[in-house]
DNA sequence: AAACCGATTGACTGGTCAGTCAGCCAGTGG
DNA sequence: CCACTGGCTGACTGACCAGTCAATCGGTTT
């Protein structure tokens, strides 16, 4: 048959997308692999075909967006933008990430990101990789005398994901309106903060 | 003998205590009850003598700090001071929590304010009023005129608290050089940061 | 000195799961 | 039409561990 292969893919990325709704829902180690496999609509052994762990199905989810978190971030720093549009982008990247598969986001944030004590520390050097990525854009700006050079390029950077981060988890939670309008202006109100600061000018 | 009672807080104190630095060191998730009692030099069933559950040694140490925390926001901000000095004395406080009690403070953000699926959840009410206190001090200071209005309070809130925590993730996680005087300026740089901006003045 | 009582001990149990594996089934090639 | 292959199945197992509990200990009271 004309699709005999087409299935074979599938079911990986049918474990994969149930695996999100799953962790999303229950978190990490609250779910069993069983839930995964029920979600998927598979069986329970096909998990383990497609993947050595129920770990690396973790490590798949984040690995994937992560990356494309990291190639966005280091295109803004390749344009000819200015150093706030470039910070701003990256925002507006993040924010988007989060409108396009709010679970996926919930589940790279709170079971890799800020669990770095368990699954983070597998992907701290990717994770660092960004933070790394966010403060050359800012040292830049600092050379080019669009930011001021007394606050240390690697802190800021810090501020400015963990602004950004932030805000996702207050949605997440549920602390927070996360309305079309609210995303949108997230995007601008996070760099206006770092960058403009809370003080009027 | 007069120190018949004593030993009995000792011990409960002891469990918590060692509580603190198995699970800085291995995580809530991977250390087994019986890794706390060996910790603290005391009995396995000693650990339930003192807490319903493996849970709620953790809560306890989350709510022991916690609620400081909010004394000291909340003292903050009846203080007479500027928005920005109040917002100055928060990070203050934070930061010397960590350097007062760094495992601890590790506990708390990685197993629960940055774990909001698990424990978190049990918190969110607590975790939030931090927030809100926070939003107060930035609403006033909207209402003095010492803070620009466009900026949702509620949204810069989360903007401060997520740049100071993720400060703290930083040097939990080695990220970041994490010395006394790096400390130190931490405290002003989140402010100066968010006050003022990365754009010169 | 005997009864009492809270602190302390640690062996034991019941339940939970991640991961294995022996085999099934559908499509393909000979 | 049969052998083969690889996606697919799900019952099973071995390990692990939170929480229980019956027993002991040491100090206090009567």
């Amino acid at each position: 048959m004309a699709s005999s292969k087409a299935p074979a893919i599938d079911k990986r990325r049918q474990i994969l997308d149930a695996a999100i709704r799953v962790f999303a829902r229950q978190g990490f180690h609250s779910t069993r692999v069983a839930d995964i496999a029920d979600e998927a609509g598979v069986a329970y052994g096909l998990v383990y075909h497609y993947f050595k762990s129920k770990d690396e199905v973790l490590n798949e989810l984040f690995s994937e967006r992560w990356s494309l978190l990291l190639a966005a971030i280091e295109e803004a720093d390749r344009s000819a933008a200015t150093p706030r549009a470039k910070l701003e982008a990256v925002a507006g990247f993040i924010v988007d990430s989060y409108r396009h598969d709010p679970e996926l986001m919930k589940v790279i944030i709170v079971e890799v990101t800020r669990a770095a004590n368990s699954f983070g520390r597998t992907h701290l050097p990717e994770i660092r990789r960004a933070y790394d990525s966010i403060a050359k854009i800012v040292a830049d700006g600092q050379q080019s005398g669009d930011f001021r050079r007394d606050i240390d390029s690697a802190f800021a950077s810090m501020s400015f994901y963990g602004a950004i981060e932030q805000q996702l988890s207050g949605w997440i939670f549920e602390l927070t309106p996360a309305s079309d309008t609210d995303l949108e202006q997230a995007k601008t109100l996070v760099t206006a903060t770092i960058c403009d600061g809370l003080e009027p000018r």
